[in-house]
RNA sequence: AGGCGUGUAGCUCAGGGGGAGAGCACUACCCUGACACGGUAGUGGUCAAGAGUUCAAAUCUCUUCACGCCUACCA
């Protein structure tokens, strides 16, 4: 040996080592790409996260696997682009600050507007960058130099220039809908932030008393309390029982409110009683068939989920106290018919879980149908496809059944709609400049006091953070960007609001590649999440075992299925192969000279040949799998490679070489560890970048970070089947024999010799050459050719292998009944299998219609199972004859 | 209610018409000059159930069961 194992410890000490080298990268500034440089440009912009956020397992997941496949492109040479960047996150952020200054007795309102921004953006500037050096733990590398923030003062442009363009094109309106309020948050909500819950409850039947006669209807409702917006009874026109109430009116019990009863088809005879109570202020159906047929509508809640005065007695009073109220006075007054259990969704709000108030209420709209038209078709088209392609379906059926976007939000921490109303006309002014007096009649105007949706700026996301609207260097360079990569729970609310924003705004479609992981989740298969405080954090995870075990763990996990759950013993266990790297190198790093080889040379010995080969066809495997984003294939591929070949045989099988006696070999052999280490450490890097990292710099003459070197795999491969085939022959012989030594208890010390029967004159050369290196890996005593016409010794073990056979003459080894019973089940195994494989080839139907090469196949398979049965056979009547 | 997905070794999961796989766990032996976070040899599964298509089904089709997710206006 001439380096001692001391240049390395016996173990890689992560948690010394990542701070250091994520500092030395960040510091060469090779995260940052010149857009004047040549290479093919690839693109990934991150999908922000929360600026309230901090780093949970679903970034992990997905930020893993960008670095992956940024690392990769950055390697081949491409001129790669990773934006960082975090989301301003309108509710989120708004309520955390809140309830930090509820801490002080604060409330928003006794701040003001102003006031509270600024403190939003104090709390920002403090604890905003979190999750961006929580990034950084995991190896990202981003270009922080280009790091954005949808709040930021270019997005903001950006965000302005779309609304008033949409505005002018008549895609952005002002109207009076009905909106999914959230009392809590004291804001309207789009459709998808609202969940749906299944809930437990009530359907009340009351009676709603016809006037003029005695006779009544029941209708069945679960929001009694909304009794006071009813503005009509609707039945189905169709429906024989009801059909002469039609054009009546009836009373409100508990009011002596009258309306009419209604004939509408959208209601269902099976339902409840088959009338159901319209309510156009506080339903989204009840407000169609409003619609339909020009009722008033009356709100008797408000914003706070308090009842109006339209509520009479129960005004002032909370929504489902006073619905306990109601029933009971209902009850009183016998117009509570019966109740029942039911069931049924009840929406949330996504961020509080507070029930949803529908209300109608003045607020924004972008008209999605011509955009969603547009989007759909890029994807049709194939400008952007959807992997696993599946998501597609999903894409195109919420594209078809679109709605209009609410994109008002009643917060003040966003960005503020540019929309302005004439204190004296009345007229609406939408401007890219805020205006300071009424364009039209010169008066006073007044902003609007809302905000946008978050998601309106992050749908801006992949063109606005390259600098549009400006013409900037970045934005002709990178865009459209490349890859998307992001969890599928997020389809509707970011991927096609970008797709539609970005065809729009920019004409083409923002990504090639929208690559969908599955998404994280807990023992119980839960999404983690926050609010439900099921969260693994992965910063434990990265202290415990480092982030290349962590990292690792994930892309391992990343293949087609919707759910991930991490087991921390996976990273445990992937935290051992990062342990069999780091010692492989400390192994290769040992044996080197001080005269460093600079140029690789072709190999000689076979094992040399045999791993060059074997790394060729792995970079080769390694990139296909890249390329096609099978980001688990393409761990398990270099998992197998580096443990099961590099480690386990290369390592082994050159030991005798590296210790021998001939000087050339020797360096041949540490020349060629040494192109193999090389080789391997650029395969992994992408995924664990920084133990490949630090064995990198470790390596006596390289140069400059191994994170800049090509991509092995970009050559022709080497083909070299008979090294292949060779050493396919070595590694049965050595299985064999420490098979016999396991089976029959042979301790080590006990050397034993063993006797190679084959005809291949090939596999003789190969054995004359290479037994010295047998008998050192498996410290048996002698190997050799056995004699053409010698017959198995009595007292052996042996092996029947597809070349020939294998014999290990174990004299006083042999305990009858164990061989005996090995021999057995074995000889039971292969005839079941010969019985399958001859029960195939009789049928005459199998081998007319299967494929020629798989009748072959069960064939050749057939006569080597016979022949091992054979040999199994003849050493049964040996055992017998010996007893 | 529709749509999608999942059910394979004790656990976490690959595979996806022709000989059941990995990691962890488990058993036995071994501290052999990189690694005991190691080595070697093993144990372990009627691939959820039933039917069908096929020469051949864990794999394709249908049905059923269980679980999960998404969408939806059944009051």
């Amino acid at each position: 040996m001439c380096q001692s194992t001391e240049i390395m410890d016996k173990n890689f000490n992560f948690a010394q080592a990542e701070g250091r080298i994520y500092a030395q990268w960040e510091k060469s500034g090779l995260f940052t790409p010149d857009p004047d440089s040549p290479g093919q440009p690839f693109v990934i912009v991150i999908p922000p996260p929360n600026v309230t956020g901090n780093l949970h397992m679903g970034h992990a997941l997905d930020n893993t696997l960008q670095d992956i496949l940024i690392r990769y492109h950055r390697m081949k040479g491409d001129n790669t682009l990773w934006v960082p960047g975090t989301d301003h996150a309108g509710i989120a952020t708004q309520a955390v600050v809140e309830r930090a200054l509820a801490r002080e007795g604060i409330k928003r309102e006794d701040l003001g507007r102003q006031k509270f921004v600024e403190r939003v953006w104090q709390w920002k500037k403090e604890y905003g960058g979190n999750i961006v050096r929580q990034l950084r733990r995991l190896g990202a590398s981003c270009d922080w130099s280009r790091e954005r923030f949808t709040l930021d003062e270019g997005l903001s442009k950006a965000v302005r220039e779309v609304f008033v363009r949409l505005y002018e094109e008549d895609l952005i309106y002002l109207g009076d809908y009905i909106i999914n309020w959230c009392p809590h948050c004291r804001t309207a909500l789009a459709d998808i932030e609202v969940e749906h819950q299944d809930q437990a409850d009530s359907l009340y039947y009351i009676r709603y008393r016809a006037e003029g006669s005695r006779e009544s209807l029941v209708v069945a409702t679960t929001r009694p309390e909304t009794m006071f917006g009813d503005t009509a009874v609707a039945v189905h026109p169709a429906d024989e029982r009801f059909k002469a109430y039609i054009g009546q009116q009836v009373t409100i019990p508990l009011t002596s409110k009258s309306i009419p009863v209604i004939g509408d088809e959208y209601v269902d005879l099976e339902f409840g009683t088959g009338a159901l109570k319209v309510t156009p202020a506080h339903d989204p159906n009840d407000f169609q068939i409003g619609l339909r047929h020009s009722l008033p509508q009356v709100t008797c809640i408000d914003l706070e989920g308090i009842l109006t005065e339209a509520a009479g007695r129960y005004h002032g009073r909370e929504r489902f106290e006073a619905r306990a109220a109601i029933i009971s006075d209902l009850e009183k007054e016998e117009l509570l018919v019966k109740v029942e259990p039911l069931t049924h969704a009840v929406g949330v709000c996504y961020r509080c879980r507070t029930v949803i108030e529908p209300l109608i209420s003045k607020q924004w709209f972008v008209r999605t149908a011509p955009l969603a038209k547009v989007a759909s078709e890029a994807v049709k088209e194939g400008k952007t496809s959807f992997i696993p392609a599946q998501w597609e379906k999903t894409y195109f059926d919420w594209m078809d059944n679109i709605r209009d976007w609410c994109i008002s939000r009643q917060l003040w921490w966003g960005h503020r709609i540019p929309a302005w109303y004439c204190q004296s006309c009345g007229r609406t002014v939408v401007a890219r400049v805020d205006p300071d007096k009424c364009p039209h009649c010169s008066g006073p105007l007044e902003q609007d006091p809302d905000v946008l949706d978050t998601w309106f700026s992050s749908g801006l996301w992949p063109f606005s953070t390259l600098g549009w609207p400006d013409e900037t260097k970045d934005l002709a360079r990178y865009y459209p960007t490349t890859v998307l990569v992001t969890g599928f729970d997020i389809i509707f609310f970011w991927v096609a609001r970008m797709m539609m924003m970005s065809l729009k705004m920019m004409g083409q479609a923002p990504f090639r590649t929208v690559v969908l992981h599955p998404l994280v989740r807990d023992a119980q298969g839960q999404k983690m999440s926050k609010s439900k405080g099921n969260v693994i954090d992965p910063l434990g995870v990265i202290d415990l075992y480092g982030a290349d075990a962590f990292r690792f763990t994930l892309a391992s996990q990343a293949g087609q299925s919707r759910d991930l759950k991490l087991a921390t013993s996976r990273v445990a266990g992937y935290g051992k192969f990062v342990n069999k790297i780091w010692n492989a190198a400390r192994f290769t790093l040992a044996n080197l000279s001080d005269e460093i080889l600079s140029e690789p040379r072709e190999p000689v010995s076979l094992p040399d040949r045999w791993i060059r080969t074997r790394l060729d066809e792995t970079a080769a495997e390694c990139r296909a799998y890249l390329e096609a984003f099978a980001f688990d294939r393409l761990a398990g591929t270099v998992y197998h490679f580096i443990w099961d070949e590099f480690c386990d045989w290369y390592l082994e099988l050159i030991k005798p070489i590296l210790f021998g006696p001939d000087p050339a070999a020797i360096m041949a052999v540490r020349q060629n560890l040494l192109t193999s280490l090389a080789v391997i450490l650029k395969l992994l890097h992408p995924i664990m970048p920084f133990v490949t990292e630090e064995i990198w710099s470790k390596i006596p003459g390289r140069t400059g970070c191994l994170m800049t070197k090509a991509y092995p795999g970009g050559q022709k491969p080497r083909e070299d089947s008979r090294a292949l085939e060779q050493i396919g022959f070595l590694m049965d012989i050595t299985r064999a024999v420490r098979s016999a030594r396991a089976d029959f208890r042979v301790p080590p010390s006990e050397k034993l010799t063993a006797r190679i029967k084959t005809e291949d004159p090939d596999l003789l050369k190969v054995l004359a050459e290479y037994s010295p290196l047998l008998v050192r890996l498996m410290g048996v005593q002698e190997i050799a050719q056995a004699e053409p016409e010698a017959q198995k010794p009595r007292e052996a073990a042996f092996s029947v292998l597809s070349w020939g056979e294998v014999w290990i003459p174990l004299a006083g080894h042999i305990d009858l009944k164990v061989e005996k019973a090995r021999l057995t089940k074995e000889a039971e195994q292969l005839r079941k299998d010969i019985g399958q494989a001859n029960g195939k080839l009789a049928n005459p139907d199998y081998v007319a219609k299967a494929p020629p090469e798989v009748v072959e196949e069960t064939r050749e398979r057939l006569s080597d199972l016979e022949k091992r049965l054979s040999a199994v056979g003849r050493s049964l009547e040996t055992l017998a004859s010996m007893s």
